[in-house]
DNA sequence: GTCTATACTAAGATAGAC
DNA sequence: GTCTATCTTAGTATAGAC
């Protein structure tokens, strides 16, 4: 570990996890290849297989990684400030790069990640984790009163981040974030009609 | 066209335009190969070609037919009987093979699907037409009452479209259809509550 | 229409020198 | 730690015979 004082001394080991994120997230692990990893990364072959066993091992390195990274954003809103229903709301406006899709969600439709339980065990566990948070926002909302008594706290989760995560499908289909603006906005009113 | 009386008289054509839906559903185009495809058809390498002038030809036919079957299969159900809100119902807890995900929606994470116009236009135009009916059925429900006035129909279509898209990864990413149900349910209580 | 042969690049990795 | 071979199998197609 750095003292993250020095301008960004990456290692070579950093700048492949680093690059195999991002590729990962734009093309997949079917679509990524040690090669392109090591081109983005400004590394070599030898270089690459000297620090990770191969093209899992990496993709490991860089989903955890990831996963990490998405679960802190989202208890940074949930765990935040205000109502229940104005931490959802900060939660589903919260700034996304929409057209680029959900880095983690997308791994869920690559089969080859979904067949490794090692590489599938970080998107399943943050995505877990992040239904288990918003139901318990939803459970405050109940408590007091600021929700709907009837509405069951995890079903209500599953619906928020599945909005979002199907708001990702839209907003790619169409080229533009505007159909997942809209799903928000409409869970929102749902949400919000007392 | 055949006269449809016979026992599946399949073309080889036909052979491999449904290998490679199948294979696109499973593994997207990135992750689909011609020669995958002509073994899944029981084609040769020749046959492809004598059909098909590559793999995103091959990939067109396929998409435009799943998108086709996707929107008959939609337009079934929410032009069916039933008051708004049942034929929102019906359409959110019509059959659906959860964890294989859908063979649309699916496609919108490939990247070289959506940088590719041909390739994207049938997905596109699909998603679009399935929201636009859906906002006519959640209008239709305001026009009677039966559905709260303070809602925008294009806003609530875009957030059932998600809540299904989005249930696909949830239940991908735990191998379990229960969260994709959750998620339904959960929409359907609130769409319920007036 | 279908088959086999051929071609060329990429994927994914190992071996051994420096 | 990094570099340069080298290896094997796939991906994606074209050519031409049958």
């Amino acid at each position: 570990m750095y003292s993250a004082v020095m301008s960004t001394p990456k290692t070579t080991s950093e700048r492949l996890v680093e690059a195999t994120r991002e590729l990962l997230w734009e093309r997949g692990y079917v679509g990524t290849s040690p090669k392109a990893v090591q081109q983005a990364a400004g590394a070599g072959q030898g270089s690459m297989y000297h620090h990770f066993t191969g093209k899992q091992d990496l993709a490991l390195a860089a989903i955890r990684r990831t996963a990490e990274e998405m679960g802190a954003a989202a208890e940074a809103v949930l765990g935040g400030e205000g109502s229940a229903y104005a931490r959802i709301e900060a939660y589903l406006l919260r700034e996304r790069e929409v057209l680029r899709g959900c880095p983690v969600g997308r791994l869920t439709m690559d089969p080859e990640v979904i067949a490794d339980p090692e590489l599938r065990a970080p998107v399943e566990e943050v995505l877990g984790r992040l239904r288990g948070r918003l139901a318990e926002v939803v459970q405050e909302g109940l408590d007091s009163g600021e929700l709907r008594g009837s509405l069951d706290p995890e079903e209500i989760a599953a619906t928020v981040v599945a909005t979002v995560q199907g708001g990702y499908v839209l907003a790619r289909a169409t080229g533009s974030r505007a159909p997942f603006d809209s799903a928000v906005r409409g869970l929102l009113a749902l949400l919000a009609a007392t």
